[in-house]
Parts: structure tokens; sequence; C-alpha cells
DNA sequence: CATGAATGAGAGTTCATTCAT
DNA sequence: CATGAATGAACTCTCATTCAT
């Protein structure tokens, strides 16, 4: 079981891991502009032309944070379709589940979440997937009759999305509330709304 | 009436104001390390040292147009407290009319809008302000109960904060929608929610 | 006469012109890549950042030396063409001036000489042109029976400019050789050769 | 017969011919600053250190190669000295022997032709052996009266040079003449010399 | 005989900022 | 009020070369 010499975890590996993870940490902390090789490598206990034996460039090391959460997100974002016919405690449950695996997913990365949901330029096209995808099952459920036939789903989305990247920040990041209670009162107040219904 | 020799207009005022107004609309289209000195002074007609002639360093033009955006902000802000005792119809409308002025001043200022509520440090800073103001106004209403008593209001205004800003940059800043119909569409989502109540 | 304070020369013309001459120097001297910016801005008492205020490259500022050798010659050999009617003798002679203000020019520019006619990568394309101008002159006057006719004057042109180059190299350089030593010289060997007739 | 375990054509020996035909190459097309050994090894399918196996430095191997070419050449001029006593249209033959010889040499080592003769900085130094070379024979020639009497040889060999110079880059490595019809015309103009003798 | 991994040394370039006028 | 000229301080990136295996 693994040959001699040549397991994973080579050196090689491990100080473009080690890159990775420090720069990811940096470009998340300071952006882009504001970190320097020469600061990445050190904290990974190399020297500067080390770093161009694994990337070709400030920018292709930071383009590849962004592909990554980029990629691991619309991974998450495959396996989440809603399927028909719930009923409505069951949909309520269902999209908080959706919500949930987001901010898990943001909670699990946070660096990557910062650089590729707000740092990176590309972040707007990647919310404007997220956006698009998200009108998508809005509208297969408005439909289905789940929802109110006279809202715009596409500005509901961009609502949602709003909400969870201030979330993300304001209350995720900070370890003020967990992946749970945010889904669930995004839930609550998308799904019902302010309004005081009890006279 | 009007000093001698000074008058509003005069050349150094201009100049100022040229580079301010330059400098946010590079600031805006190309965040603050993309925008060069020499760039805003080659648009304003000006040299490099007549820069350090109105702003100490390029910091101190950035900050000087966050402060005006925020200043504007408060500004904005300290006239719209609602007043107590609506029914809830002028509650609605109370609430759109608030909104409709947030979006109104980001389209009269979107250079500066861009600067401090998107590019900017202090972004963060300000939307806290926001977001306590608008949690400080929906507490009061949910004590009255116009709202329903079981809603964590900050979470409910950072929700909000969150759909303005993401309509801001997508329907607004490109023109497909008005601040009018925004409003509209975040009081209608957020005070009444998605469910279908009909049926 | 002049007017105060812009008088030609002024401090950043001077400037530029320094870095000109002492690049041609270092150029021609070392070749493109042996010669350090960091050596030209400091014989020129200026720091690297200036360098950058006259040219925008270590490129730029090689090209612009081959560009003013390049077009300083074909101003050279524009003024130069060889008028038709001649006797044999004044031929000869004519022919030598051509090569007398060559080779004063190559003697005039030596450092220019060195880079655009023997270090340059377009150094190849200067002498295609200088060999096709040649062939020209060359053609005519064999048209009209001047030189033989069972000649390709395009090889006669390429040996001219081969011996050219040499001699530039080797004598004249060399301050071993006058540029009227030279042309003479070419101009016996190439017009009557090295066969003896006599005896 | 053959040595235990080091017959020619072990592998050292294999890698080492590869890394020397390839060099030869690269420094040929793109010069010796422009030629990385990165580039080398990893067209002769080696890694870096391994280069370091059997030349001492970059330096080592571009001198190695222009060595290799001198030797060639010398060797080349050893057996081509011109023997007395000649008719004259033998001695016609037997320069364009010579020259023939030359160019089939270059032809056949393209790529040391061109970084002995033309890149090299001692390129100058083997052409000046060339010259003493040519010189050398051409002035016996003339003492035994083939030649003009007022003809300075050193001058009438730098031209000749100067000649095989051009006319290999432009005319032999284009493939557009044959190393013979180079010779040939150069016997021809340069023993007759251009000036039409009829009538 | 060969390589994966690393580095010393340095080059060109950029930019905010300032001095002298 | 304005500018021509210059610079300090960095930064990204490259490449020949070497160590340990």
């Amino acid at each position: 079981m693994g040959q001699r010499g040549r397991q994973k975890g080579s050196v090689g590996v491990k100080s473009k891991e080690a890159i990775l993870t420090i720069a990811a940490e940096e470009f998340a902390e300071h952006g882009f502009h504001e970190t320097k090789i020469s600061t990445i490598v050190k904290k990974a206990g190399l020297t500067q032309p080390s770093f161009y034996l694994y990337f070709s460039s400030k920018e292709a090391i930071f383009q590849e944070l962004i592909h990554t959460f980029h990629h691991k997100l619309i991974h998450l974002t495959k396996n989440s379709r809603i399927e028909p016919n719930l009923d409505k405690n069951i949909l309520a449950s269902k999209i908080a589940r959706g919500l949930i695996s987001i901010f898990k997913f943001f909670d699990d990365h946070r660096h990557l979440t910062k650089i590729g949901f707000f740092i990176a330029d590309e972040a707007e096209e990647i919310k404007r997937g997220m956006v698009a995808h998200i009108t998508e099952n809005l509208l297969a459920e408005q439909q289905d009759k789940y929802f109110r036939q006279d809202l715009n789903m596409q500005i509901v989305a961009e609502c949602i999305i709003g909400a969870i990247e201030r979330l993300t920040i304001t209350k995720l990041f900070t370890n003020e509330s967990t992946p749970q209670q945010l889904a669930n009162e995004i839930v609550d107040i998308y799904l019902y709304g302010l309004q005081n219904t009890e006279s």
C-alpha cells in the first residue's frame, strides 16, 4: 500500500499547497494589491523564485483560487436541485437546506469565499450565476403555485443573494450565527414577510 | 457681496473640483490601486505637483470622497425618520418612500456610491451604520405591532441592506429599474413574503 | 533672440540626450543584454526612474537608436544617386565618392553604426536595403555598358557590402585607414580585379 | 576492442551529444542570451542538473561549440595551401576550390557557423585568423606575379572574407546558391573586376 | 545517470511623492 | 497657481546554478 518515496504529499506538492493556503489567507485579508508575493513565500518558508516554480504569476495564483472557489460552488449547486411535489412545510425546510449548504460551504471556506465572493472582479459574475440558478428554482416553484404569482423572481433572487452576502460577512464570519440559524431566518423572512398578520 | 479676488469659481477651486470629479470617476471604475494620480491629473489638464496643492496624498482624496458620500448619506437618513401612528397602507408607502430616497441618492451619486458603498474598506462600517438606523426604525414599528413579533430586526435590516446593495448594482446602475420600481418590489417582497396565500 | 528660460537645451532635453549618448556607447560596446539601464543612468548622473521619463523601455531606446541610424543612412543614400553619362574615369571617382560618404558616415557615428549595422537583429534588414540600393545603381551602369554584362549585380552588391562591413570594423574603427583610402581600395579591387594584366 | 561498460554510445555520451546538438541549434537561432538552459534540457528530454553533469556552465558549452567550429575550420584551412607554379587558368580553379571547401564547410555546419562566425564575440578573432591565412596565400601568388603588384593584399583578404560572410547568410543559408556557384562568382568578380573591357 | 526542489542575485519597471522654479 | 524634472522605495519576475536524493 503506497510506493516507497512517492507517497502523496511529496515535498513539491506540499510546498504548492502551503503557498496556496497562505496566499488565500493573505488575499482574503488584504486584497490583491496589498498582498505581496514576498510575504506569501516568507510565510511558506520559501524564497521568491520558488513561487514561480508553482505559479506563473501573482495573477495566476489569484485566478486559481477564484477558480477553485467557483468550481466548488458550482459543484455544490448541482447537488441541490429542488424536486417537485412538496407540500408547503417541506418546501420551507427544503429551501432552508439549500441555504444551509451554502452558508456551510462559505463557513468551511472562509478565505476562498472572501476572495471569490467579495474581492475578485469576477465576484459579480459568480453572483450572477447564483442568481440565475436561484431564479430558475424559484420560477419552477412559482409555477407550481407555491409562491405568489405577481413576483418578479429575478428580483427576489437578487434580494436573497444580497441577504446571503451581508449575513455571511456580519453574522457568519463573526461567528455570531450558525448556518442553520441564518438559513432559518432567511426562510422565515422571505417566505412569510414582515407584516404582522395577527391583527 | 463677494470677496475681492476670491470669488467662488476661482481657478484653484475649479481645479480642485475637477480633480475630485475625475478622481471619483476613476476610483469608481478602476478601484483604488488601479487608479493612478498621473491619470487623474492628465484628465484634469494638470500636472502631478498640482494634485498635491489640493490633496495631501492619494489616500487623502480617496478618504475625502468617502467622507463626502458618508456625510451626504447621513444627512439623507436624518430626514427620513418614520413618524409613529400610521395605518398599514401608509406604512408600506412610508417605507417605500425611504427606499426611494436611498436609491435616488445612489442614482444621483453613482461614482461616490461605488466608492463609498462598494470599494472602500470603510464601506463595511458605513453599511453597519445604515443597518443600525434601519434596525432602530424597524424595532419601533415592531413594538407598535406593525411587524411580526418573532423577527430579529437586525437580521431583517441586514437582509434589506443586502437587497439594496445587489439591486443597486444589477438593476439601478444598469438602468434596468428605477428607484421607484426597486423600492416597491422590496416593500412587496419583505412585507408580504413569497408565500402564496391564495387557494 | 531666444526667449528667457526656454532656450534649447533645457534640462529635460539635455538629460534625454545624455541618456541617448551613453546608451549608444554602452550598447555599442556591450551589446543589448549586457547593457544595464542602471549603468546608463548612473553614467548620466540620474536614477533609474528618470530613464522611464524619456523612454518607455530598454527595448524602446534601443529601437530609437537603430531607427536614428537607419534614418540617417537612408537620408545619406538618397543624396548619392549616380547621374548617367559619365566616362569611365569619372565613374570610378563617382563610385569612390559614394563609398567615401558611407565610410565617413560610419566614422562619424561609430556607436550608432555598431548598433545598427552589427548588433541589432534589424541589421540584416538594413543591409538588405543597402544591397538593394547598390544593386539598382550597378544595374543601371551595367545597362550603360560600363560594367561587364555577365555579372550578377546582386551578388556583386552583397560582396561590396561585405567588404564595407569588414573594412569598417578592421580598418576604419581601428583608425588604420581613412574613408578615402578604403573607398579607393575598394574601387580599385572591384573595378579592375586582382588579375595581373601586365606581362 | 571496446572497454567494458563504457562502449561508445553509452547513455552519458548520448546525452552529452544531444545537449550539444540542441544547444547549437538554439544558440544559432536565438543567440547567447536568448537561449535558456531550461529550453535546451527540455528539448533533450533531460532536467537542468543533468546539464551540469556534462558542462560546467552556459558559457562553457558555448565556448565548446565555438572551439569545435574553430578547430574544424583550422583543420580545413591546413589542407588547402596553394602550391606554387600554376598557370593562370589553374589558379582560378584552385582559388575556387578553396572557396568551395569553405562554403561547403559552412553549409555542412550551419549552426556552428552561425555561432562561431556570426554570434560569438570570438568571431572577430576567428575571422582575423582567416584573413591572415588568405593574405599569406595572396601574397605568395602576388610575388609570383599572378596578381597585380599594387594591391594591398590584406585589404583584399578582408574584402573576400566580407563577401564570404554576406553570401553565406544571404545566399547559402537561404539555399539560393550552392557553394560552387558562390565560389565561382567570387572568383569571377575578384579576379577580373567589374569593368567592361570590351570596346 | 538522473531528478525534484530550491535559491542567490539581479533586472526592468512602476508609482506616489517632492524640489526648485 | 502651476510645472518640468527627478527620485525613494518597492515589486514582480527571470535565470543560471546547486543540494540532496
